[in-house]
DNA sequence: CTTATATACTACATATTGTAGTGTGATCGG
DNA sequence: CCGATCACACTACAATATGTAGTATATAAG
């Protein structure tokens, strides 16, 4: 359940996940789990997509462990439903942490420069937020 | 010049190149540019390489715009000088900025929150850094 | 039993990276 | 001056990741 690769370019999921993959995942955590022919039923919408593609993507997305799927009824009445395993935040929150940690550990000031620079263009919220981090780890760590 | 995926885990030069290629800008960071020889003999001291191995990595960074090569010599007395075209510093700044800018756009205060808590186990000295800027871009913002 | 439906299995295309075989041009030794 | 040798290029192949599509299977409806 967790990522190898970083696409550096790339909006949202897709930094995580293939555009295809990132629809589907998109799908799936807004929703309480479809089955495929759901989700291609959607995606044909915007461009068309065989179900075959999005079959596969999902088989490919089980495998990897992002879903998991139910068995609902049999044959031509079965829609096996997918579903997510983590939640959006669940699973951003795991996998910014680990490209968090990599890039702290590996290169430091450098990354804490530049994270700062962008910043300086961000929200005041989020210096705001910065600084009571900040503080509560200057309290733990020199009592 | 850019990278496009970032490896989540591996470590230093192996998150923006697959292991050959790694090791080959190490090398050639470490020098004032090698010939494509000079760097297979070096690499086949740790395990056996081609040197066609090495040859096709290097053209392949060469394509990538990492490298420049300049030729000396012709026929067998030709050692074509591959060099850096940026330093190791330069480039670590570009790409790690990148993937702040990209974070800290898409992710915000998830990254910074992950950040933190990986600085707190971090450098005493990165946090005093990291005050130093916060108050140096509080001062810019409000005057 | 035939057919329609939901899904699986298999196959193929592209990109990236590591690896190796073969080709080419030039120089050196005899 | 001709063949061996060297440095390098070009091409090809394997593995992986991702997107796409053809064919197969199981089952329920009629």
């Amino acid at each position: 359940m967790k990522i190898k690769k970083l696409n550096v370019n790339g909006e949202g999921l897709n930094r995580f996940f293939g555009p295809l993959e990132a629809r589907i995942m998109d799908l799936l955590w807004s929703s309480e789990g479809m089955s495929i022919k759901e989700v291609q039923t959607i995606l044909n919408q915007d461009h068309p997509i065989s179900i075959n593609a999005v079959t596969t993507v999902m088989n490919r997305l089980l495998d990897k462990g992002h879903l998991t799927k139910t068995l609902v009824g049999t044959g031509r009445t079965q829609a096996a439903r997918f579903s997510t395993v983590q939640s959006r935040e669940q699973f951003l929150s795991e996998q910014t942490k680990a490209v968090s940690q990599g890039l702290i550990q590996e290169y430091g000031s450098l990354i804490v420069s530049h994270m700062i620079d962008a910043l300086e263009d961000a929200d005041q919220e989020m210096i705001a937020k910065l600084e009571r981090k900040l503080s509560e780890i200057k309290k733990r760590n020199k009592p």
